[in-house]
DNA sequence: GCATATGGAGAACGATCGTTCTCCAATGGC
DNA sequence: GCCATTGGAGAACGATCGTTCTCCATATGC
């Protein structure tokens, strides 16, 4: 078997049993066993569970950002743009097997204890904000609408996790969309009171 | 020492290390050192692991929602109490070990293997949601609202605690203060368009 | 004062886990 | 055909962890 395709399938059994149980409730022989992969390979691929977590936790992040840019860019305008990033969520909630963001659950798993896990949680989630910021500066609004969408967002992925309901992400969205117009120019015009 | 007094001890030392490092990066060992209460002993306070960290999630709820309700209910009037909730969670984040929810990060850790620790996160969630939602109700707002400004504190609560600030909260906070104005019994008389 | 119960310190046990090692089959170059 | 390299299956090793056990000191009831 080719050296690149053992790597992407350990990658994608990483996937699967990281995401689904957590990290330290899956051992090295777990991922062999789904990956198909032998332990002596998989240490010649990985070096230690710990790169393997690394790369498990790029892996999602670029995959996520895809997906996510990929639905949200077929949208025509500004406005829908923003909104389509909540019917997206809304979508990887009503997945089956959704169990919140694997950066929060590394997080509050590792977090304290794996610095290299701390640091990619944090790059993940500057990279969804920074992405939300591009999209309300597109649409001519105010950087603090992404800061408070961002938190929305963060609300409704935790919630919906531990609930297991996709309706959180109708809720931010509608939420969103009262932000939005509350940041509108004609609404900025007007001074609030 | 008495039976009470080191059932407390046991409690506060996990309070400390299950929050600051996580569930299962802390033995039972470190448990012990850090409460002076004897293996022996601990074991016969709480029969399993599992039972002392369930104990450590209630009696972590029942202190933060009392925290949270006696500095909300200082405050004059309903909407100075909605408002309220957001400061709190500022002093909250600002706390130098701050780490995040312990449920959610304990839910991200065990939640797929443990359906207790699963159990008291909905707990812990539901109990936020429904006072949000007394709040909300007393200041004559629709419930909707709670929703949205439940999505605003969580996503707050995981922001502060993966970038380390406080800022979120009042981020959040002013998002909140936005759709209170929005959902107010004035805007709600005038339709939206 | 003595028997009995209680608790402390820590060794011990069994399981699990990350990692490495052994042994052997297969493959490819010459 | 032979040898060197690679990889597979899984045993083995060392560490850690949850839990229990041993041994001994102390205290309490009579």
């Amino acid at each position: 078997m080719d050296r690149e395709t053992a790597r992407q399938q350990v990658l994608d059994a990483a996937q699967q049993l990281f995401y689904s149980r957590g990290i330290q409730a899956v051992g090295m022989d777990a991922v062999r066993n789904a990956s198909g992969v032998s332990l002596k390979r998989l240490y010649q691929l990985f070096p230690s569970k710990d790169e393997l977590v690394l790369e498990f936790l790029q892996q999602r992040d670029s995959r996520w950002q895809r997906a996510l840019a990929d639905y949200v860019a077929a949208q025509p305008g500004p406005e829908e743009r923003i909104s389509a990033v909540f019917d997206w969520l809304y979508q990887w909630f009503s997945e089956p097997d959704y169990r919140g963001c694997a950066f929060i659950n590394s997080f509050g798993e590792l977090g304290a204890v794996s610095p290299g896990v701390a640091e990619q949680a944090r790059q993940h989630k500057r990279a969804f904000h920074d992405y939300l910021a591009r999209l309300v500066t597109a649409s001519g609004r105010p950087a603090e609408l992404a800061d408070q969408l961002a938190l929305l967002a963060e609300g409704a992925i935790t919630t919906s996790a531990i609930f297991h309901t996709p309706e959180p992400a109708r809720q931010a969205g509608d939420a969103a969309r009262l932000l939005m117009r509350t940041h509108s120019d004609s609404d900025l015009a007007k001074p609030p009171r």
